[in-house]
DNA sequence: ACGAGGATGCTCT
DNA sequence: GAGCATCCTCGTG
């Protein structure tokens, strides 16, 4: 299982949000075992965004543009970890990607996993020890992911994004991102269709914001 | 099968 | 105080 480059991260953001699928996620445990999946659902977010954390509103004043203290990551070198409680409640895993000094990061979606089950449910809830993987707040509990990781270069055990053990060529479709309110127009989302652990969420019509209340 | 609503904490206004 | 790159539970069919 052998670890990818940060080359392969210093790229477009779609082009590595498109190559990463099928690509492994591999977490080397204390016990001296390993969990791995197999990467099928990634969502790219660029610089120019306005659902990244890159993205900055221009002050009405000075109009300058301020940046989210967060998004200073997703400008920084290639390959790293970009790791944030969303709801407060889940632990949602990206790598950065572009040339250090350009915002761009992948985050991953859902894997199908391959190696380390029983770890992975034992870190699910109890009575929801089916749906191990299929989301990205899902697979972060499952694998043990959380803010220890942030920035760590996920070129690099013991937490890393390396090829597989068979390159198969699996399809690749797109849609519009899942969960957010702001860039809806873009098929920034990659999955492989009729996979079984992409995850159930559906996105909504591109251009269509569904709130509380409508629709 | 599907939809609505709540939990929960951090960042930014 | 609002707004989340989510998931789970509990309604209704």
């Amino acid at each position: 299982m052998k670890p990818l480059t940060t080359e392969f991260f210093s790229r477009p953001t779609l082009v590595v949000a498109e190559e990463l699928i099928g690509k492994a996620l591999v977490r080397e445990i204390d016990a001296g075992g390993r969990l791995v999946g197999r990467i099928v659902e990634t969502e790219a977010y660029l610089e120019d965004d306005p659902a990244s954390h890159a993205w900055g509103v221009r002050d009405k004043s000075t109009g300058e543009v301020q940046r989210r203290r967060r998004g200073a990551i997703l400008f920084g070198p290639p390959g790293r970890a970009y790791i944030y409680l969303n709801y407060g409640v889940y632990w949602l895993l990206n790598v950065v990607t572009e040339p250090e000094g350009e915002a761009g990061a992948v985050l991953i979606r859902a894997v199908e996993p391959l190696e380390g089950l029983r770890f992975m449910r034992d870190h699910r809830p109890e009575g929801k020890r089916r749906d191990l993987t299929n989301g990205p707040g899902k697979l972060t509990q499952a694998f043990d992911i959380d803010d220890r990781f942030q920035l760590h270069l996920l070129t690099e055990p013991p937490l890393f994004l390396g090829e597989p053990v068979q390159d198969e060529d699996l399809p690749v479709a797109t849609s519009s991102r899942i969960g957010i309110s702001k860039g809806r127009e873009h098929s920034w989302r990659f999955f492989v269709p009729g996979n079984d652990w992409v995850s159930p969420s559906k996105p909504g019509r591109p251009g269509r914001v569904r709130r509380k209340g409508e629709g």
